[in-house]
RNA sequence: GGGCGCAUAGCUCAGUUGGUUAGAGCGCUUGCCUUACAAGCAAGAUGUCAGGGGUUCGAGUCCCUUUGCGCCCACCA
């Protein structure tokens, strides 16, 4: 492979010449299968590992999804990063740009069931010969074991990560591909685990059984961070408790059906109605428990009836009055969303046990209408029900609202219960830079919201599995307070199939033996060690150290409270750093109503169609229109226009390249002033489009960029055009055509990043190696033309514009030839104009008299002409 | 309820620290087969800069305010 950085020194711009050899019709097709193909043989795009940190620019890219669908607003989001990429590695850096494939957790389980048909029961044993069902019946999954399930898991997402790569290669994404991961590897597997322990052995994570926000239909505790309160229709439902001298005490309820776990009544401490009953006794209706009346400040008097029937656990206001006040908890829902079918203890009176009977083993719905059917009949429902809208906790893939039940999980410390983190998170968050700047916000929103630890254990099947076993004492209960760990050598381990150290395999699950931690961690608990992960963390500190930490972030504006505020605090537990000097927050792409893409909708623009009909260099071109942060609707007319850039690219080049035959870029040729207010604008445009780029604005670089391209194409080619054409090799002749190479040369390595195929394309027509290993132009290669007065450049324009307007407005074509014109301005535009006196003649294909008149009174140039007389 | 963003031509968007007559592309109109490109080219029309008030010699730009749209967080009695 030829490296070639054909950075061209200063003072003379001057790559090996050799033959140019431009295609009779250069066409868009088939640009992405070449090349990509090209670039994946030439590993184009490969880190170089050898240089000094100060030298590496890396990158931090969200892992899709794999088993999940993408639509363009990822497809532009990942353009983003690569455009700055791409624009690192022209200007000299290594860049360290891996991809990853987040391909464990519940996303892919749920593929993994619809798919193959099948469910985890992680009971039963493993199967070697096990085949998934022919005909999938979604209805009657066939059970299986973890193994068996978590091998198809396995199976599934290999296959989905060739689809994934295959449309990220022809997107042009200049990924080193041999730094891919996967979240579910062996790599991922041994970092997570390594963080885990560590953690665990600084204290930062923790085992409590607790109050957990719990998915009854996917049976797993769930993060805050991975809530969605939505509307849900519930009803309030006024309800009697009854005081000891036999007085109703009214409560409003969504929830009737927990009247049996009731632990308290509530009300505010100065809400003047209840100051008596404060300190006494109740009973609940049907059931006729006894519980105290207390006072606590959470308790809204404006609420529902002021007081409040505190359960366990009915909401997160329960949760905290059952910790502040110390209650007891009477736990009725199940891990299924079922009330559980042993009687509760404290149901002491027959009628109780009795009414208990018609709960058992309903979900929270059946048991609501059992129970609203009770008291009814007792006369405790006061009313009836009012229906009410509220919100709900729901977990962001499920369809059930939260239920909330006392488990065993995992924690770690992210702020939410300690100042001291939560002040130094929010400190780290201000040491980035966001692009756009008010996305921090969000984060600090986020930040300072936190209502307790980052809960990462999941109670699933396909994920990274806690490297923790447990003792079983003489009785064969777990001895939670002492985990047996491994050492970090042995990472990865599985625990359910790994041993601890000193015991045997068959002291599995029998008293004195030990137990495996049956959970997985959740996905991003894994996904926050992504820069780790790539990185080579604990086993290739070498390469962490010249990569970490990182300096860009690319990703959606959606996961910045899940994925980026993760990553900031593993980072900060592990490394004492920041992750990332910059994150760039995509916006959505939004359909053409400005509504939010989505499957249901059916509006979800499909990447691999639109890469089909426009082409990779369009579809990047109008992601690239897209700043930082704004929303932006999908307009097919604007890939139209990426791709009639693109082509304008392929023709323009090869007019330049093919009818001028210039291979010379040699600055000292370009004699001609018009030609030098080229190169002069040339370099300002050079200029501006650096310092756009250097700021994360790809947006502005490409519009600098493109906009010099359009002129050069209309006014600067057609003008010089049949200067270039001469075949003698004098001065003017040899000017126009150095002019044009230079020109295209720099111009083809500022689209490169937008436009990675064309420019490479034509870069193959008359230089070395990848354009996209050439170096980014500089101001430095023009040399002294660079310094060179522009303005000529306007001036000759507005007179070819005035020329062409005559020929217009007459209606006759552009070749028609004019007996006499007049350029007529302001001295300095018009001696600027007259500099290209003999350009103008022939574009405009004057024939007669060329004046040009100084009019001291006008502002602009005008041009009055006369038609010649056809022949 | 707390926070953030947006509002400029029919559409999508630029508009730097306030500075002449507010820009671009698309679309639209009228033409042109011009040997790089008709998937092209040329010329042309298009605005109460959301409303109101203020600061200033001067406001799309700064301040206050109103309205509309969108997003994040909180909101389960």
């Amino acid at each position: 492979m030829t490296e070639t950085h054909s950075s061209p020194s200063p003072e003379t711009t001057t790559p090996t010449p050799r033959a140019v050899v431009v295609p009779e019709k250069p066409a868009l097709e088939g640009l992405e299968a070449k090349w990509s193909r090209q670039w994946k043989a030439d590993d184009t795009y490969a880190f170089d590992r050898s240089q000094p940190r100060e030298n590496v620019y890396s990158i931090d890219t969200p892992p899709p999804t794999v088993s999940g669908s993408l639509h363009v607003g990822h497809v532009f989001s990942y353009t983003h990063a690569d455009l700055i990429a791409r624009f690192q590695r022209m200007r000299g850096k290594s860049v360290f740009y891996p991809i990853g494939w987040d391909d464990n957790g519940l996303p892919t389980e749920r593929r993994v069931q619809n798919y193959f048909g099948v469910r985890c029961d992680p009971s039963l044993p493993y199967d070697p010969d096990f085949t998934p069902p022919e005909k999938p019946d979604p209805k009657r999954q066939v059970a299986i074991s973890r193994p068996n399930f978590v091998e198809l898991c396995a199976r599934l997402v290999t296959e989905d990560e060739k689809v994934f790569e295959s449309l990220w290669r022809t997107l042009g994404m200049s990924y080193d591909w041999s730094l891919q991961y996967t979240t579910i590897g062996r790599a991922a597997q041994a970092v997570s685990q390594r963080a885990f322990l560590r953690n665990l052995a600084r204290g930062e994570a923790y085992l409590q059984e607790a109050p957990t926000l719990w998915d009854v239909t996917f049976q797993t505790a769930v993060a805050q961070a991975e809530l969605e309160a939505r509307e849900y229709p519930g009803a309030y439902h006024r309800v009697a408790f009854h005081g000891a001298s036999g007085e109703n005490v009214y409560i409003e309820t969504t929830r009737p059906e927990l009247i049996a776990s009731c632990v308290a009544l509530i009300a505010h401490p100065d809400d003047e109605r209840y100051q008596a009953l404060f300190g006494t006794t109740v009973t609940s209706p049907i059931f006729g428990v006894a519980v105290p009346v207390l006072a606590h400040p959470a308790a809204e008097p404006d609420k529902g009836a002021g007081i409040a029937m505190c359960c366990t656990f009915g909401d997160l206001t329960d949760v905290q009055w059952w910790r502040e006040l110390q209650l007891p908890v009477r736990t009725l829902i199940g891990r299924d969303g079922r009330f559980t079918a042993e009687t509760p203890e404290w149901l002491t009176t027959e009628a109780a046990v009795a009414a208990y009977e018609d709960l058992k083993g309903k979900t929270a719905h059946g048991a609501r209408e059992a129970m609203v059917a009770k008291l009814r009949e007792s006369g405790d429902l006061d009313g009836e029900p009012k229906p009410t809208q509220r919100m709900a906790n729901f977990y962001e893939r499920g369809e059930k609202p939260l239920e909330i039940v006392a488990t065993r999980q995992w924690y770690i410390t992210n702020g939410g219960r300690d100042t001291a983190l939560r002040d130094q998170l929010l400190e780290d968050g201000a040491g980035i830079t966001w692009l756009p700047e008010h996305m921090r916000h969000r984060y600090d929103n986020w930040v300072a919201g936190l209502n307790g630890d980052w809960l990462i254990s999941r109670q699933r099947f396909f994920g990274i599995p806690f490297p923790v076993w447990y003792a079983l004492d003489a009785e064969g209960n777990p001895d939670y307070d002492h985990p047996l760990l491994p050492t970090e050598a042995q990472l990865p381990i599985d625990p359910s199939t790994d041993v601890p150290e000193g015991y045997t395999a068959d002291q599995r699950g029998v008293a004195g033996g030990f137990i495996g931690d049956p959970d997985v961690m959740d996905t991003w608990a894994t996904s926050s060690l992504t820069p780790h992960i790539a990185g080579g963390w604990g086993s290739d500190e070498d390469l962490f150290g010249r990569v970490f930490p990182m300096d860009l972030c690319t990703q959606g504006h959606d996961i910045i409270r899940t994925w980026l505020f993760s990553r900031v605090v593993r980072a900060r537990l592990e490394n004492g750093a920041v992750p990332w000097s910059h994150a760039m927050l995509s916006g959505w792409i939004l359909d053409p109503d400005r509504k939010k893409m989505s499957k249901s909708k059916g509006n979800v623009v499909v990447p691999t169609e639109i890469l089909d009909r426009f082409g990779a260099d369009a579809v990047r071109w109008r992601a690239a229109l897209s700043r930082p942060g704004l929303d932006s609707p999908f307009d097919e007319t604007q890939m139209k226009v990426g791709r009639r850039l693109a082509m304008k690219v392929l023709n323009a080049s090869k007019f330049v390249l093919g009818n001028v035959g210039a291979t010379s870029l040699c600055v000292a040729e370009v004699s001609e002033p018009i030609d030098c207010a080229l190169l002069g604008r040339l370099a300002t445009v050079i200029t501006k489009a650096t310092e756009a780029f250097e700021a994360y604005d790809y947006t502005s670089a490409l519009e600098t960029a493109e906009k010099f391209f359009w002129e050069f194409c209309d006014d600067y080619v057609e003008l010089v055009k049949e200067r270039a054409y001469g075949d003698d090799d004098s001065p003017a002749t040899v000017s126009a055509r150095a002019a044009l190479a230079i020109a295209l040369h720099s111009q083809l390595r500022l689209l490169a990043p937008f436009l990675p195929y064309v420019t490479e394309e034509v870069w193959s027509w008359w230089q070395e190696g990848s354009i996209h290993r050439a170096s980014w132009p500089t101001e430095l290669e023009l040399g002294a033309a660079a310094a060179m007065d522009d303005a000529p450049l306007d001036a000759v324009a507005a007179a070819l514009s005035g020329i062409r307007g005559v020929k217009s407005t007459a209606k006759v074509k552009m070749r028609a030839p004019l007996a006499h014109a007049e350029i007529t301005g302001p001295e300095k535009l018009v001696r600027d104009a007259e500099l290209a006196a003999e350009d103008l003649r022939r574009t405009g294909n004057i024939v007669g008299d060329l004046v040009f008149t100084v009019a001291a009174e006008a502002t602009e140039l005008s041009v009055s002409a006369e038609l010649a007389p056809e022949a």
